[in-house]
DNA sequence: TCGTAAACGAGACGGTACGTCTAGTCTTTGG
DNA sequence: CCAAAGACTAGACGTACCGTCTCGTTTACGA
């Protein structure tokens, strides 16, 4: 089938998507207004709909789009690469301006499961997924100490994380961060 | 110094709180609304008002008010000690129709400082101190394993906790929690 | 210059205006909400403020609109014409229902000028201009007595049914009416 | 009987009635408000409601109070009175902070029927019957020119000056007066 | 080249809730 | 019983913002 009609214009998404950016940059989310990503984009409030259901589908899909490269290289020693994760975890989540934790709790309140759902799969989980795998690694390489399975290890990382910054504003220290992985890790390549 | 013109109904802070409380279990927080407060209480508005600055700082004070007694009975062995305070934990923040976490990422959004430190010191700082408490007590009975600071581990666990109920949306199970608890903790009384 | 958005709907300013009419009918100027207006006209309240910028402006525009056909059919008499408009200038302001001078007395209140002005060129001039020029042409007839200028004429007679009807509460009778018109006017045709 | 209870303290309505003149000519009478009443005089909210049973009672009462001396000197020429008469009503109703017509415009909408007479017994039917008086003595003299009853022509003249001044906000010259006492009445003392 | 179909811009619209304002009443303490 | 102070009721107001709608206009494709 062939496709008719005028063609979406490409530019759109890519106006909004960086409205939405600037927007939540300058006013946070809770301060975001759909008349102001229309104004601010240039493109028709119509337009915006026609793409995203809701003002938080779009920007849940924003923030998706422009958490890009979280991959990080695979070294030698899991726990360094843990290390890395750890500090890269608590970064992209505690920046002031970043609205990812943000729209993480604001989308409790939201009965639509779906939209839940999107959040989940495009955000949290790719992040969760890394930590996840990365104490996997540790583990198979036999330097976990802990006997707890690495999805409620990771579960304890990040939810430490999201209530020191979220909730309870405080800050998570770098020293904090080694402090658990050393508790959770061997350290040196002490197997036995 | 005498108190001049009529007194405030002691009535009215009652009514009011009661009504919020049906009208959470009834229609959660997200459906709460003020004027269905003041009916429900049979309390005007304007008097909701003189008493609140929002609705919010109505819920935030409305919930303290009926946390009650968190105390748990403090017998001699902290770790079944421990065990007990992150089951009560576990569960005033899972239920269903518990507004505490609602409320809690609710006030993410808030720019209003003065009621997230409200919201803090009547509401989470209790729990997070009994945790605290409990922990150093099993620190103190030489049972503690890990070498993480109490108010560390609380917030992992505390962090945890709502990241799986309230983000995740999955359950915090009884074992989970009594293998957090065993990772933590010295098993028995191998103390000396 | 063409027309962009969506076009306003005619509908509603005719729904509105004829809201008004039923409530001003039903319970007075005074009486009348702006939420029975939108409930009753089935148009919203945010629509109702984005064309009219007050009630009162509202209610302007509908006592306006509805005023119609005060245009009375000129005879070769001009002492029975102005007979005949005197009589229907005291009609049209002493309808118990009549919110005319109910809003002219309202209006009083209030600072905006705008408003005012508005109110004085679609309601009050075409009905004392009427009044000025059908006693114009009396005096072009010759009949006028008074040597008074039409216009001030015309304020006394206004005036008095004003205050008459809307200050004193007393009716403003038929033989009074008559009485005033023989005063200003030379009967008969005893002109030449 | 003797009076019992602690006895109205007399300054109470002096400093009232003062401070609603203060606020009358400040604010105006739309812009009235009993709270400040209350604040300005320094007198309590529930006195003044013990004394005048609304916000309008005490409106008319004060201006009543306020009226004074309207009585004029009467001399052996009742034209020249006649036109004194009419000059000093112009000027009472004319000041633009004075709140004689706001008020009679505004008690248009009370329901109130018990206020309304007041009013008019107070304030309104003083000057009228000066006036009426006068114009009964100017025709006691033969002086007076229209065959039209005195009330009416009163009516006419008082009515004249309220829609100037109050409706259509133009002034009344001294000219206008003038030419209608001359078109009334018959100049020098030529009776037959 | 023209018709068709969908995208787009602009703004009107419905609806829900909010927090504010103000008149008049009620309830205390104190004189 | 009066006065002061201020809490309280009741009802309306105008605003904010979301998501939908209704047009006129534009852009591609296919006949």
């Amino acid at each position: 089938m062939v496709a008719k009609g005028r063609p979406r214009d490409p530019g759109v998404n890519k106006r909004v998507t960086e409205a939405v950016m600037v927007l939540l940059a300058e006013k946070g989310y809770s301060g975001l207004r759909i008349d102001d990503v229309a104004s601010v984009s240039g493109v028709a409030k119509t337009t915006i709909y026609r793409r995203w259901s809701s003002l938080q589908q779009l920007v849940v899909d924003t923030i998706a789009a422009n958490l890009g490269g979280r991959q990080l290289a695979v070294t030698d020693d899991p726990v360094a690469d843990l290390r890395q994760v750890c500090v890269m975890l608590v970064e992209s989540i505690g920046t002031e301006s970043n609205p990812v934790l943000a729209v993480a709790l604001d989308l409790h309140r939201q009965s639509d499961k779906e939209l839940r759902t999107r959040y989940r799969e495009q955000i949290i989980d790719p992040a969760r997924h890394l930590l996840v795998d990365t104490l996997s690694r540790v583990k198979g390489a036999g330097r976990l100490r802990s006997t707890l399975a690495p999805a409620d290890l990771a579960d304890m990382f990040i939810g430490a994380t999201i209530y020191r910054l979220g909730i309870l504003r405080e800050p998570m220290t770098a020293n904090q961060v080694e402090a658990i992985v050393d508790q959770i890790t061997v350290s040196g390549s002490a197997a036995s």
